[in-house]
RNA sequence: GCCCGAGUGGCGGAAUGGUAGACGCAGGGGAUUCAAAAUCCCCCGAUGGCAACAUCGUGUGGGUUCGAGUCCCACCUCGGGCACCA
């Protein structure tokens, strides 16, 4: 025998499992089905080590549960659509399409020798029309049911390349290309109506048992339920009064100006002034990100405009303020700065008035440079409180206060959302086509569902898909808007504003369950297979992407495309970590950072040298990948080298899949080892003589059941560092037990089977050599017997006063009180209690026993 | 700025409120070898001690408990998200 040659093995248990159709997902009523996905990727080009352990993570559990019986849907597509393909146009010319595909081909072919137990059969991209097309029929019946619509709203705007930036398009405040300072401009756009659906999406966190809690709590501070109080300042000038909303009504009395949002009516009023006009357009500076307008410097304009305090009946003058958002509340609030540190702020910058309206129990403070903001469950003295209270709560003074406005007429208790209406509009080619039409007659006109798919212009070579000028090639393309009224006939134009991405992965997981379909799903495949019942994916999608597939989800079974109980369509959600790498670093001669690959450094003592030139250079550890900082491991050069199983076997074991794993040469190279010295284990268990019995028999079989348990627990959890924790220990069990053939051959078959999640190839390898029937991965799940994992005698460690001092070896089931006796004989208990007796003694069965002296 | 996490030996990490450091890496010692590689065996938190053992030790400071890595409060550092990156 030769050795453990992966690429071999590799190659020839993957066409076994083709052959056999192990893979492939079809629909058999009655059998339990499980459904697993990962999140799809984005076809950046190429296939990265984090893709690697992201499904790497979905094949344990998708093999595990072909094992344990299930018919499993495990699926593979491409979020195919986005910026980066228009931005490799731009960089080196191409065409977004040719280049999107031609990434996706690459990386398929990187992803096919991984072994992953895919079924290739149902794969799609979101950028093919069959998809896409799918897609404009769901907003088609969306808009019938009143769930998109169109209203203004904010977009960074360059002035000079007179285009809309994406966030991530505005550095510093500034466009990436022109450099130009960049503004708030609002723009016509469609909208998905999920604020409607707010409180359902909230009430709904608390069924999803089997997700993270941090996401629950996430998605719950994001949508923002707040329960305040909405009410009119009237005008000293007689105009129409303002609406504000606040969530804290107590602190009215300390209110000392009205706010108003740079784009609320009455602001817009006042333009042509041209001093109002240079403060809006100042206002409107910068990015529209709720970061950027946070740390933003605050601003503020004196309108001149005069209100009057519902309740004292003091005036108050009415400021523009840049920190305020139309789209929140009504657009105005009131501000009380003795209890908000930005309001405080901005009072002490334009010497407006300060009025504390409660302070501490302890010491009575009035405000100065810091504001006074105790957790509202927190007691204080209030001062002169119109609705008479002296000593309360926060939440009490709230309640209190709307009552008291309620019952006089002034004011209204009204809940309301932080969670907006999903903005759909992009103002860019390589997206999904918005199926509308705008015509002069008719208005808006939705295209007629036969004309679908609407496809994008390809217009090969040069011409009118140009990325060379900034903008969107769609509004300058000079046929394909041109299109007749699918109303009235006569001439109209298309819609050229293409879908958010996020649209796209929103409902993908329902089209895996009828690829193919000629309607957006097939109801009885979707009501086959959904819901997902194991989803994967990064923490970073925690909010928008899963909020807006839930919002997806109930939207499509309202109109007919998925069952009732897909309305929450993702039964149990785990988030994995990144992959991470150590960055080699040094610096050239005028002081510049230096990258060198991995394959460029030699690694001694700790320490990093350049293999050519042998200068010592720093090491980063645990960076986050970035071609830029030359530390991608690239999963195609891990593969040549140690092969898939390695690969695999690796990104699962150091670390716990929710945390981050760092990627270290001698991490894979020990991983390598390892499957080597399994392999040899089975080659030696091959050659050994029949027969007899060994002493060891027993203990091994002992030792496999609790592995057997131990590690399908931690499948199950997904705790695969610790499972392979224990396969590792197992490997070491069994290389060493003196036992027969016969038993060892069961052990390193189990020890296959119990590997053959993460590492198939391998594990299939050592099934055959060891005369296993059919193929190890289609083999049923080995059970652990309940007899075989408890121990008869149990070592408890002895404390006293909470110090490990000793311990004692007894019977598993003895009492307490027989435990309590013998380690109250125990010498060291002896010496500490000094003749004494013992204040206290706890025992826990099989655990512990503490003795308090 | 706001919301959510994470922090344990030289390193990755393990640990239903119950023996902190399983398992792996690196390191040290040994076996094998003409030698090396590979492989196998042993040791491996810090300090003191020949040792038995003692003291300290899970980011920092407090607290709850017979007992805290685990629960509570405050803080520090790092990471994720902040609605047009995906």
């Amino acid at each position: 025998m030769s050795g453990y040659q992966a690429s071999e093995i590799e190659a020839k248990w993957q066409e076994a499992w083709d052959a056999a159709g192990l893979f492939r997902a079809e629909r058999v009523e009655g059998k339990p089905k499980y459904y697993v996905l990962e999140m799809f990727p984005y076809p950046s080009g190429k296939l990265h080590i984090g893709h690697v352990r992201n499904y790497t993570m979905g094949d344990v559990i998708a093999r595990y549960k072909l094992a344990t019986g299930h018919n499993v849907l495990h699926p593979m597509g491409f979020d195919a659509f986005g910026m980066p393909a228009e931005n490799a146009a731009m960089a080196s010319g191409g065409h977004p399409k040719d280049w999107t595909y031609g990434n996706i081909d690459t990386m398929v072919e990187q992803m096919k020798p991984l072994g992953l137990s895919l079924d290739w059969s149902r794969m799609f991209a979101t950028c093919d029309p069959e998809y896409y097309g799918q897609q404009q029929a769901l907003f088609l019946d969306f808009l019938e049911e009143g769930l998109v619509y169109r209203k203004n709203a904010v977009v960074n705007w360059d002035p000079v390349d007179m285009t809309v930036l994406a966030n991530e398009q505005v550095e510093n405040g500034r466009g990436w290309r022109s450099g130009a300072v960049v503004e708030r401009k609002e723009l016509t756009q469609w909208f998905f109506n999920i604020s409607s659906m707010a409180d359902e999406l909230l009430e709904a966190l608390d069924g999803l048992d089997n997700w993270p809690a941090k996401v629950r709590l996430m998605q719950e501070n994001w949508i923002g339920k707040s329960r305040g109080l909405q009410f009119d300042f009237e005008r000293m000038d007689g105009g129409e009064p303002i609406t504000v909303y606040t969530t804290r009504p107590d602190t009215l009395n300390g209110a000392s100006f009205v706010g108003i949002s740079p784009d609320h009516p009455i602001a817009k009023g006042l333009e042509g002034d041209p001093e109002v006009d240079a403060f809006l357009a100042e206002a409107r500076k910068g990015g529209t990100t709720e970061e950027a307008i946070e740390k933003a410097e605050k601003l503020g304009y004196d309108t001149g405009i005069k209100v009057k305090h519902p309740l004292t009946g003091a005036e108050l003058p009415v400021w523009i303020a840049n920190f305020i958002l139309m789209d929140y509340g009504t657009g105005a609030i009131f501000a009380c700065p003795a209890h908000d540190q930005r309001d405080l702020d901005f009072c002490r910058k334009y010497d407006l008035p300060v009025i504390d309206t409660f302070f501490a129990l302890d010491v009575p403070q009035p405000v100065e440079s810091e504001a006074f903001v105790p957790p509202k469950t927190e007691k204080v003295r209030w001062v002169d409180h119109f609705a008479g209270l002296d000593m309360a709560t926060g939440e009490e003074a709230i309640d209190a206060t709307i009552d008291f406005m309620e019952a006089r007429g002034l004011g209204k208790g009204v809940t309301k959302f932080r969670l907006r209406d999903w903005g759909l509009s992009r103002q860019r080619y390589w997206g999904c086509p918005i199926p509308v039409v705008h015509c002069e007659a008719c208005g808006v006109v939705p295209e007629k569902k036969e004309n679908l798919p609407i496809e994008l212009p390809y217009d090969e070579g040069a011409g009118p898909i140009d990325f060379s000028v900034p903008g969107n090639p769609l509004d300058r393309h000079p046929t394909w808007r041109d299109v007749d009224c699918p109303a009235c006939g006569n001439p109209a134009r298309r819609e050229t504003d293409t879908m958010d991405t996020f649209v796209d992965s929103s409902w993908y997981f329902a089209r895996f369950t009828a690829p193919r379909a000629e309607t957006p799903t097939d109801m009885t495949e979707a009501d086959y297979w959904m819901n997902v019942d194991q989803y994967i994916g990064g923490v970073e999608h925690a909010i928008l992407h899963l909020l807006y597939a839930r919002f997806f989800a109930r939207a499509m079974h309202i109109c007919g495309h998925l069952p009732e109980k897909s309305k929450e369509p993702f039964d149990a959600l785990f988030t994995q970590g990144m992959v991470t790498h150590a960055i080699f670093q040094s610096e050239d001669a005028k002081g510049r950072p230096v990258y060198h690959y991995p394959e460029e450094v030699e690694l001694r003592d700790g320490k990093a040298f350049l293999k050519e030139g042998g200068a010592e250079v720093e090491i980063i550890p645990s960076a986050k990948m970035s071609k830029s900082k030359n530390n991608v491991v690239d999963p195609v050069t891990i593969i040549e080298q140690y092969g898939a199983d390695t690969a695999r076997w690796f990104v699962l074991s150091d670390s716990p899949p929710e945390r981050d794993v760092e990627w270290t040469a001698a991490g894979a190279e020990a991983a390598h080892k390892h499957l080597s010295r399994v392999w040899n284990l089975s080659g030696r268990i091959c050659e050994m003589e029949d027969g007899a019995q060994g002493e060891g028999d027993a203990a091994l079989l002992k030792e496999m059941h609790k592995t057997i348990h131990d590690v399908t627990m931690g499948i199950e959890s997904f705790g695969f560092n610790a499972a392979i924790a224990k396969l590792y220990a197992f490997t070491n069990t069994v290389s060493k037990a003196k036992a027969g053939k016969a038993a060892l051959r069961e052990a390193v078959m189990t020890l296959a089977k119990l590997m053959s999640p993460m590492t198939p190839h391998l594990a299939e390898d050592i099934w055959a050599h060891q005369g296993g029937e059919g193929l190890c991965s289609a083999a049923p799940w080995p059970e652990a017997d309940e007899a075989m994992l408890v121990d008869d005698e149990v070592v408890m460690p002895i404390q006293i006063n909470g110090k490990r001092r000793a311990e004692i070896s007894v019977p598993k089931d003895m009492d307490k009180a027989e435990v309590e006796k013998i380690a109250l004989k125990h010498e060291a208990v002896q010496k500490a209690l000094d003749g004494d007796a013992p204040k206290k003694v706890i025992v826990v069965p099989g655990r512990i026993v503490n003795v308090v002296a």
